[in-house]
DNA sequence: TCGACGAACTGAAGCGCTTCAGATAACCTC
DNA sequence: GAGGTTATCTGAAGCGCTTCAGTTCGTCGA
């Protein structure tokens, strides 16, 4: 009798204390509801029989609440976390949902942007977060099909979801216009990603025409608005197709082998703003009396690297909290407001400066 | 009647359609258990419905599986996600998984060291993966209360666990080695965190004879195996409680300040190691002339540096690989075999060299 | 023509828990 | 001592799904 190899459950333990099913879940929900006593004597009941409490899923089931929220991101784990953005933004998240309710459930992305929509269809989550995803994915179709709360970092745009961004535009604009005050003139831009298809290369009006990504579109136009205030026509783009510093540096290579090299260079990332820093170093071009460079995000790389990185700061902990609060509202039943845009600032630091007389 | 404002559920759809849930339920997981023809008529009427698919969590109920391998850190999110080597190791992990099947949930610590007993008690995961956790803490005592398999990467020790580490010990045994090599002999060691105490300091004697992260504890052995072999005695060790460069830097100021001075310095991670060489850069002292710095683990940042680190590597994808395929052989119904531990290999490059004439 | 067979579908028993509307009894209050 | 409270505890109805043992029925071989 005692040859039982299941796992115990509530009626196990109400059957060895002689109570009820409802009295033994109240010892563990409602303290309150039942003596001290008796309480007592089913937990130790418990701990004889080797119960660890109710089990979550059930009581989800029950409950119809499964405390945790998911997280969608587009890119695969490790190259996701190479992002301290990520980081920064998801502990701000998780501190900002009444952190001992919900853990964060992980759905990583695969090569083709964004995780697979089975996945997405089950996830065991109260609300879907998505991070920086393209514009129109499979796993996005899937996360509306859910009807479940989203909240939207970034982007894409989703009608119903709440969403959380910064002032990408104003950003970029204020990067360009920094260099155009600069006196520079011949301008490059250094791209992550435009289409989620892991092209890497020069982008060509046809690509720059449909940015997939909502935040580089963004970017993207808000150097353009500067530029062409300025006059500037047509600049050279390259798209590394990530953020990797690695790449960056490809990218830059290339940009500045052109004739004329450009004297001033536009990063979408402070990782590709490093990449391209280094690939400067490599050429010999010096950084910033040959080269400016501005990156955007003032990560933790921007400060470690010589020269510190010029670049747009945004608020990375503020848009986590951002989230975070705006998934407790829809949590609490709430419509989705408008969307919140986050301020942008320039940080200036030694990587721009003045363009070189010769131009 | 189409006023129905709850979710359609499975029953939902069945009645809608006129057949049974067991059908329902068979057009989405036994696709060859009814025509086709059924099958298409069940699925437009979902959409038409609005029904995403079965309800994970009764899934999971029914199934008796959750789809999740919980992931328990030591620290909160931006801490655990500063070191890559999580993000490595756990994207490996995550791979390793049958991928499909498993996402990731992410029950992240607090101050205390791991999170708390609650959150691993509600966590929906068929598996446990602990990452680096300290050695006795309540965390823990929840893990092996749940009863799940468990699977633990580096430490702490648990019995009925399956367990994947490194050769730490041996590893820093390699790095104080081939400094004696070098001809030094006034060492000082920098350490991560001796115990899940918030300490920042110097460690004494008390506090090194029980440290509380299996990982340090080995790593310390490591070093003093050779120390002792070469005879030298009793060495300034800091605790930097924490990974991050700043407090390395921190450190390092400390142990550079003693009379006399070390002129090899043993850090237990990269980070701490990128930290010092900047306070000895800030201090005048020349790497490797002056000091020599070896770092540990070969991370991403020791060839970002300069000078580049030499340091002890360990192969991170390996060892998430590892505890993937572990977790899977548990799930299958397997033990856990004895522990698996990993080679680690002394990478030499600029940071170290001979230990200065004046000695 | 008959029995066997396979394809297609169904009934019902769970999975382990929460929760709400009582039931019971002890305790007050006037 | 009647009526009203309060503190405890219970019964039973779900929560939405999977799955196994059938049941039905058209078909096929002999």
């Amino acid at each position: 009798m005692p040859e039982d190899r299941r796992r115990p459950t509530l009626d196990t333990l109400a059957a060895e204390v002689g109570v009820s099913r409802a009295t033994v879940s109240n010892a563990y929900n409602r303290p309150d509801q039942l003596s001290e006593q008796l309480r007592e004597r089913i937990l130790r009941a418990a701990e004889r029989l080797g119960y660890a409490g109710p089990d979550p899923v059930a009581r989800s089931l029950a409950t119809q609440r499964c405390g945790a929220v998911a997280v969608l991101t587009d890119t695969n784990l490790s190259t996701a976390f190479s992002d301290p953005a990520l980081s920064i933004t998801l502990d701000a998240l998780s501190s900002a949902m009444d952190s001992e309710d919900h853990a964060l459930l992980l759905l990583a992305g695969s090569a083709e942007g964004g995780p697979s929509p089975e996945r997405v269809r089950r996830a065991q989550a109260d609300v879907l977060v998505a991070y920086s995803l393209a514009d129109d994915t499979p796993a996005m179709r899937a996360v509306a099909a859910r009807g479940l709360p989203v909240v939207v970092i970034d982007s894409p745009m989703l009608a119903g979801a709440a969403m959380v961004g910064i002032d990408d535009r104003g950003g970029a604009n204020l990067a360009a216009q920094h260099l155009l005050d600069h006196g520079h003139r011949r301008f490059a831009i250094l791209a992550d990603e435009i289409q989620p298809d892991q092209y890497r290369g020069p982008a060509d009006a046809g690509r720059l025409a449909k940015i997939g990504y909502r935040v580089s579109a963004e970017r993207f136009h808000g150097y353009r608005s500067a530029l062409d205030a300025a006059g500037i026509g047509e600049v050279r783009t390259w798209e590394a197709g990530g953020i990797d510093a690695t790449l960056g540096a490809r990218g830059a290579r290339w940009l500045l082998d052109q004739d004329p090299p450009p004297t001033a260079l536009l990063c979408m990332t402070d990782h590709l703003a490093v990449g391209a820093a280094q690939a400067a170093a490599e050429l010999g071009i010096q950084v910033p009396e040959e080269l400016s460079i501005v990156g955007f995000d003032d990560s933790w790389l921007a400060t470690q690297v010589a020269p510190r990185l010029t670049t747009i700061r945004q608020d990375l902990a503020a848009k986590g909290r951002t989230a975070g609060e705006l998934a407790q509202r829809l949590l609490a039943g709430h419509q989705a407001g408008p969307p919140v845009q986050l301020p942008t600032e320039l940080i200036i630091r030694e990587s721009s400066g003045p363009a070189p007389h010769a131009q």
